[in-house]
Formats: C-alpha cells, sequence, structure tokens
DNA sequence: CTGTATGACTTGTAAAATGCAAGTAACTTC
DNA sequence: GAAGTTACTTGCATTTTACAAGTCATACAG
C-alpha cells in the first residue's frame, strides 16, 4: 500500500485512504458495534471476504488507523482497535449516516436505537 | 448502475453510490470551485480520464446528485449541475476535509482562501 | 464551402482490484 | 490425539480502472 497521493486536496488523499467500498465498513463495525476480531467482521451483513478483510486490516494498520494486539499470549486471537486517527474519522462517518438516512429510501439504522451515536 | 445494495446500513448504501476515488472529486469540483463543464472536470490536478468522467457523470445523473443540461441551443457544450441531493453531500466533503489536514500530512487547501467554504 | 477548433464523448486493451471457494496453520479444548 | 477455534493465504474467474487513441457534432474563420 502506501502509494503516492493524487494531489495535495485533502478530500483526495481522504479517499486515496478509505476511499474504497469495504474500509470505513471496518471502522463503522469497530466505532459502533464494537467489533474486534476478525470473525466478527465477517459477520456482517455486507459479507466481505476475508482475502478483502485481512487486505484491508493490514492496510488500516499501516495507516495507522487500527491497531492489532494479540488477545492473550497463548492464542492466534488477535484484537483488532482504533487508534485516535481512526476515531477522528467519526464525524466522517456521522455526515455519511445523515445523508444516507435522509436521501437513500429503505435505509435504516439497525436493531436497536442506541447504535450510530 | 443502480445495482442494489449490500445492506441497508446509510453508510453501506452511501459507498455503494459514492464511494470510490473519483466521484466525490467531480462533486468537490461543482461544489467548490464551480466547474460544470466536461473539460473543466479534466483540467483538475487528479487527473481523471476521459471514459472514467464520462461513466461517472452519467452514474451521478441516474442517481439525481447532478443536472446535465445543454449550454444553449445549437452548441454540443453541456452544463453540469448539482442538484439539491447532490449539495447536501456538503457535510460530508467538510467532515473528509477537515480529517484530511488534521491527519494527513502536506495536505492543503489549494490556491486562495476562500475555497472549501 | 472548406478547413480548423471546440467539446463531449467512445473504443480498445493492458493492468489492477474484487469476489468466491478452498485450503493452511497455530493453538486450545475435550 | 482428535476436533474445534481463529486468522489468515492461495488460486482463479470476473469486474473495474487506467491509459492512449479515435470519433462525431457543431461553431467559426477565411
Amino acid at each position: 500500500m502506501s502509494k503516492s497521493h493524487r494531489s495535495r486536496c485533502p478530500i483526495t488523499c481522504s479517499l486515496d485512504l478509505i476511499g474504497d467500498r469495504w474500509t470505513l465498513l471496518i471502522i463503522r463495525d469497530m466505532m459502533f458495534f464494537k467489533k474486534q476480531r476478525f470473525e466478527e467482521f465477517l459477520e456482517s451483513a455486507e459479507g466481505i471476504s476475508t482475502n478483502i478483510l485481512a487486505n484491508r486490516l493490514k492496510s488500516l494498520e499501516e495507516m495507522n488507523l487500527v491497531e492489532k494486539q494479540p488477545y492473550s499470549n497463548h492464542s492466534r486471537r488477535m484484537n483488532y482497535q482504533l487508534t485516535e486517527q481512526g476515531k477522528s474519522l467519526r464525524p466522517v462517518l456521522k455526515a455519511m449516516i445523515a445523508w444516507g438516512l435522509k436521501y437513500i429510501p429503505d435505509t435504516k439504522i439497525p436493531d436497536d436505537d442506541v447504535k450510530y451515536q
């Protein structure tokens, strides 16, 4: 990853980092649904495949938006957590949530009303 | 276009519509730089190619984010303008601008200080 | 009415990204 | 020591992107 940016525009650079169909969904899962594990991300309704997920998690680490830590000393299990820089994407996600809810028919906030805060 | 969405999540649906490397840049050009013509979009620093631009403008029309009108009765020249729904993406762009400026090194607001308002 | 410019595309093709299914590997639990 | 859990990797077909070139309609100058 870590390709050079197409311009110095902050929108362009943001899109170069997170402007694809999956990255922000992983961040959504971590931010609003408190998911932390590979298998949990796979469970989301959009059906990300394992190779794409592994690739995006690696990119997110390299961009310092996410940190990966072993769950314990004696397990393969990993915990993925948002860094401060990752958490700071909340306003971007909230703007997209507001826009989607208002302008795209049939979108909705899932399950309980506490989510997406 | 107009494929079905991967889920009913407003973030997912937004990404299905505008979550690629080019669409939001065209909207940026219209919103902040008042560009309205095919050739003007081609001039932006990122260097979009003609086939991608034509494709995205068509999608944007189909999504009702952009309207296309002839510049006059006797010319091939076209004007592209944001619809209300397109204009309503301003908070999304502004959130991305703020995030990019804060967390991505070397990004900057172009030319004069009036832009990106 | 002929040649040049303008503007908005379309086409062809190679390269890259995505999607799907299957397999691997370390460790834990029974 | 067999089965389960977890996090991946690999292979391959399909789709999307990128780059270069060409097309087509109208305007305009001489």
